[in-house]
DNA sequence: ACTTTTTCGACAACCACGTTGTCTATCCTA
DNA sequence: TAGGATAGACAACGTGGTTGTCGAAAAAGT
């Protein structure tokens, strides 16, 4: 036995606050490549989390409160991002007319271009991951994200980062 | 030849916007799996953002326009997390006394003591995910994100997410 | 040695994005 | 029909960024 004692722990050949860091910059990285595309493709004033709201309102619209839960945040803070988007642009809203206190968030087709160019330059963006790793190895990295991701869904709430 | 024309992407078998998402989600267990352990090791007060502000003071201390540069932070912003470092009892500033402008802010005994436990934990948790995917993929998984990421340092401005 | 330029820290104003709490209107149900 | 749950608006606040300005101190250029 060379270092399997229960003490401190064996081995690590590689120092373990590097992961995090990889994955952030990682998610980072492709985060800024998009924008920077979408920037050039006519969306300059897209924010990352603009993205993710206009993606979890989806082609049905949806309501703030449904927003909030979508994202793992508040409803005020959804309705917030509803209506920066609504600045931008991006989405309108609208009365339901089956139940009167229900305003539906709505993409509007400039809103439904961002995400059309989003999901083709996240693929493009994935295609160039997998030329320069090897498309098995991507799909590897890929699998055992998802192995130890929690299946929960993922949280926006990057303000405060938890915590009061 | 199946599909390696160079119209539209070939057989993305997996869509893109999978792949950051993993990552950040992948990013964010780890480090959500982190503070729930400091907290319960004596230090609940912590934000992933000190945790990295301490991580670049480092033993040897830094000004807030050090701090900064190594965030990739403005200086004010990190005269801020410095302030608030303070506040916690994790760091304390000094005058230089070779140089009157600088104030140096010096991490206290209980920083350090977040720092190290920090790296244990986080030491603990790449075992656990060597444990769940065997040691070899996560090195390649590693190696993978090593070469995708781009070699500038890690930027910590996730406030506005770029842009002003 | 003396001016000019750079650097540092502080202060202020502002913005983005989250939080809680409260309030009213509306819908659903017992 | 009364009561509870839910939607959205509004306010106050916290945190972490940003710029811009300023004075003091160090460095650099004559």
């Amino acid at each position: 036995m060379t270092n399997d004692a229960q003490g401190t722990p064996p081995a690590q050949d590689r120092p373990g606050y590097e992961l995090p860091l990889l994955l952030f910059a990682g998610f980072r990285s492709i985060i800024d490549q998009l924008h920077a595309e979408l920037a050039r493709q006519g969306h300059p004033e897209g924010r990352p989390a603009h993205g993710f709201a206009m993606q979890a309102i989806g082609r049905d619209g949806a309501t703030a409160s449904e927003l909030g839960r979508r994202l793992g945040v508040s409803k005020q803070a959804a309705g917030k991002t509803a209506d920066r988007l609504e600045v931008l642009g991006y989405a309108v809203r609208a009365d339901d007319p089956a139940d009167a206190r229900r305003k539906v968030i709505r993409l509007t087709p400039r809103g439904l271009d961002v995400l059309a160019k989003s999901a083709a330059v996240f693929d493009e963006l994935r295609a160039q991951w997998a030329a320069a790793l090897g498309p098995e190895r991507l799909r590897d990295l890929e699998d055992d994200l998802r192995v130890m991701v929690p299946p929960s869904g993922f949280r926006l709430d990057v303000a405060g980062w938890f915590g009061p």
